[in-house]
DNA sequence: CTTATATTTGACAATATTTGACAAGTCATT
DNA sequence: AATGACTTGTCAAATATTGTCAAATATAAG
């Protein structure tokens, strides 16, 4: 399971809501809700805000899990370089 | 310019070779070649193999500056968090 | 300046990937 | 067996990426 969907699954059962509530209210398919919380699918930026706001979870928290998904999805294929590449690539944020 | 494409500009320029020789080897156009080098475009990693196997350098070099590239390009747009999010996916790198 | 060669650029078609819906499936409860 | 919640596989449509081509722009030499 990803960063965000365990986190946006957590959100929803304290809140008691079913996967269909959420689908209404960010107007996709039940079935992507459920794709997204299991990491089968990854949610768009926009959804994601949305899914913070009806959730009322901080939306940067819930952003930041989203990005953090997306740039192991880039290096889980390449194990053997993965460490590496995240030192180069971490130095353009230390300027 | 991207890390991967400026490498690759210098081993071909000590070794003067032109984009148009390298861009036979791979077989390519040149103008692609000239967009990897300037990161204007992304190799796949197959061309990165061979890149590397025409100008005599090290693979695992190579492909590291390429993930790296990747990388990056995952949190270029999203500069606020992108320093939380890289310390989450780093986690993974360390089990 | 003119020619020749190297590189870059922008537009485009071809490919590939991603997206979300739908229908059918499982599982648990009643 | 019927219902409700969730999951799964498949598909077409939308979106993104790729590499080529032709034209534009450098760069260098005579």
């Amino acid at each position: 399971m990803s960063h965000l969907g365990q986190k946006i699954r957590e959100l929803r059962e304290k809140q008691n809501l079913l996967l269909r509530q959420v689908a209404a209210q960010i107007e996709v398919d039940t079935a992507l809700i459920s794709k997204i919380e299991r990491g089968e699918r990854k949610a768009s930026r926009q959804q994601v805000i949305e899914i913070a706001k009806y959730l009322k979870a901080n939306e940067e928290e819930l952003l930041t899990l989203w990005l953090a998904d997306k740039i192991e999805a880039t290096f889980v294929e390449e194990p053997n370089i993965a460490y590496q590449a995240m030192k180069i690539a971490n130095k353009k944020l230390e300027k």
